[in-house]
DNA sequence: TCTGCCAGAATCGTATACTATAATAAAGTC
DNA sequence: GACTTTATTATAGTATACGATTCTGGCAGA
């Protein structure tokens, strides 16, 4: 009867909670206990999890899945990678953008300016994603996005650890907006071109304020 | 007493038959038969094709895995990531091959090169996957490099698609040839740009051989 | 001969149960 | 009081079983 298997279902729930930043980093994820709490057997459980895992959205330890903790090194590799792949993504999702996503950006990018006031940091990382999500679901090439999408656990790792900082905060939010403008006018050179300036300003924060390095 | 368990060395099994081209289009993988033959349950095999299968690997149908059928857009598209990545990593690889791996390349291209005459079209798939996979192995990114490895299906089936077209056969090998001096020489930016026209050239054979437009 | 339906078989998805293993806690020793 | 060793327990890995689903092939009717 069901249209959809349970670990479907498992999988898009906890992959949107993933997203939306609801796991925490010391959160441990166990098959029984989600089992038990949604009344159905360890099995589906665990398959939407190994699935989560084999994605890299996820890292199964002998206890539990959990966030992966990427190391510092993980985290330059991947900007190496976000460097070749982004520009080249803004740039053909500036071409395909609606009015309704644009409208939808448009408000993310305001409602994380606000947080430069507020300090609301939830927020800024709310419509960080929502921003994120927007422009990558324009993109035309869908192994390109799916691609780009495997490395939300950097993105969220790289937030995290420069957003509490003021001038990071700062410069993020002047790459949105340089962002937006890029492609509100559907400007694909000038789009590519920020997105390159945005990925490495991302960098260099983070290598300012990066905690060490670990293994 | 196990080192590993059942899944992962069904895992690695399965991955090595599949990138050593052993599996055909046509073949289809049943939990059940596989864990029959190999005298387990059905959960370790099951798991184990579900791990290639969220890898892209494979692809999961109502009746069994088998390779991933990749239409025609698809392909393009796993291109254009290609044409981004595989230059830089390439050209990082040069800096970083050992002579023994250089050794190998060398012995594959000039397999590789043998099978102009002999037409061996075995030995000539074995070969390009055997430079393909010396020269990744080198990259020093580990991300960049399992994301590369990750379009192995992509570049099986352009391979398939071309590889029987003699014009198509000597201008991959002189490809070949091209990379290989650039690694031997440790010559970065040539690498890199041998190995952009080389993805290119795959890309244009290609779209020349391919077999119409599918799904 | 073609088409639609039905029965059977093959395979998947899920449940349950048991074993193996590794983290944690407890107990003992120096 | 710190260090080692031994229980305990939580969790992963695997096995088995069964209902649900989806192909496949044959049969009936047009």
């Amino acid at each position: 009867m069901a249209r959809t298997s349970h670990r479907n279902r498992i999988y898009d729930d906890y992959l949107g909670r993933i997203q939306r930043g609801e796991i925490g980093p010391d959160d441990r994820l166990i098959d029984t206990a989600i089992a038990a709490e949604l009344g159905v057997s360890r099995m589906p459980v665990r398959e939407a999890l190994m699935k989560l895992a084999h994605e890299g959205y996820l890292v199964g330890t002998t206890r539990g899945f959990k966030l992966p903790d990427l190391s510092h090194r993980e985290i330059l590799d991947i900007f190496e990678i976000r460097r070749l792949l982004e520009p080249r993504a803004a740039a053909a999702a500036a071409e395909a953008l609606d009015a309704a996503t644009l409208d939808a950006m448009a408000r993310a990018v305001s409602d994380a300016a606000s947080t430069l006031d507020s300090g609301d940091i939830t927020l800024f990382f709310r419509a960080s994603e929502a921003f994120r999500n927007a422009w990558l679901g324009a993109v035309p090439n869908a192994a390109l996005r799916e691609t780009i999408q495997r490395y939300l656990s950097q993105v969220q790792a790289v937030r995290l650890a420069t957003m509490r900082d003021p001038d990071a905060h700062r410069v993020i939010i002047e790459g949105l907006q340089a962002l937006l403008d890029g492609f509100r006018r559907r400007d694909v050179l000038a789009t590519q071109d920020r997105m390159l300036r945005f990925v490495m300003a991302a960098e260099m924060t983070y290598q300012k304020l990066a905690p060490g390095n670990d293994a």
